[in-house]
DNA sequence: TAACTTCTACACCGATCGGTGTAACAAACC
DNA sequence: GGTTTGTTACACCGATCGGTGTAGAAGTTA
């Protein structure tokens, strides 16, 4: 009574298909990820697979996407969350900071992973696809902070004339120890220190 | 009358080898680079390969290694010939920025690639290589121009309490929309309003 | 019950890949 | 001239992988 099912495949299998893909080509990487491990991560036979999707590249074009659209929805969120009402721009900035660094070792965790994947292999991704998932991705995610920014700028605290680039650099500067070399993403104080840094050198840069 | 040749290999063969396992390596990713083709690459028989190194990964290493060295030495030479003596702050540290950047476009690009597969097959990389990487690359440069940004400030100029951080900082922003989403590297107008802006940043952020 | 859909297990194919063995050839060294 | 060393071409092995064919089991719908 749910849905009618068109034309092949089981919903609830087809989702634990997704998952174990993303789980394995998050770890192994598009090459390395073999059909026949995804389908053991599944629980399901190899055959099924190929049931739900043609072949490979669908496969992982589906995951892409799917994975997409759920960390970017959870973004948006923390977005909305801590910079849709400023009390004090620091703290909460600190605090916006902190919850968005949480993301990248929660359950979500593999799709960074994956993302690392897509970087490495740019060259041998359908430049659509790549398109596909720049604007559904971190194109979404930094004009809808861009656009918190912009707001807060127009309250009178911050001199931005590139609400977008402005969205980048803060981006950037909270997570700088981890982009550069690896920071210890559990050390509670260590990723406070980090962040408050990035924050307040985002602050003074574009104090008016 | 050269070298003594210790045990396998004239060394412009493998001079060839490597530089052909690089091009591969980083056009296709350690998987998907086969043997056969980097032979051909570099002109050379596939059983050569095997003449002078043992195995894939030992290759692998050693182009990491020695591709590693080689663009680390070039980034230096920039930190000190842009920011030994510095007139005119803002604008030493814009061109220091466009020829930093120049790096990404140049003979050098496959480097940058191939590190983008190191980021990638973090987890099936030996710990021990990705520390002696992270050693002589990323770290021997953060840590060159955290130097220089000591002295800059100690001048007067800045306030810098944590250096290697502020280098951190400063290296992404110099690149920052090139890191968000993909600038034009070959836009010479959008190239320096890049840097410019996150030079600016950078400048307002730490000024004392 | 009968018709239909989906899943599973298994065998299988062709291609690729990392790596080896071998024998012939070229060049340097004694 | 003879020996040694390195290179080459080629055939080959075992393993893996993407993908298919098939037959039957399991569950759903009428």
């Amino acid at each position: 009574m749910t849905e009618r099912r068109k034309s092949a495949g089981l919903p609830d299998k087809r989702r634990a298909i997704v998952a174990g893909a993303l789980t394995l080509f998050a770890r192994d990487g598009y090459t390395r990820a073999g059909l026949d491990a995804i389908a053991a991560e599944a629980g399901v036979s190899n055959r099924t697979i190929y049931n739900h999707f043609s072949d490979k590249a669908e496969l992982f074009q589906t995951v892409m996407q799917e994975s997409t659209q759920r960390v970017a929805d959870t973004m948006v969120d923390i977005i909305d969350r801590h910079l849709s009402k400023v009390a004090d721009l620091e703290t909460d900035l600190v605090d916006f900071g902190l919850a968005w660094l949480a993301v990248l070792t929660s359950d979500l965790a593999p799709h960074f992973a994956l993302i690392r994947q897509i970087n490495a292999e740019m060259e041998h991704i359908p430049p659509a696809a790549l398109a596909l998932w720049r604007e559904t991705g971190p194109g979404r995610t930094r004009r809808e902070l861009a656009e918190r920014l912009r707001r807060i700028a127009q309250r009178g605290d911050l001199a931005i004339d590139d609400p977008v680039r402005a969205a980048g650099h803060l981006m950037l500067l909270i997570s700088a120890d981890n982009l550069t070399d690896r920071a210890d993403l559990h050390d509670e104080d260590a990723l406070r220190a980090m962040v408050t840094a990035g924050v307040r050198t985002f602050l003074y840069g574009y104090k008016r």
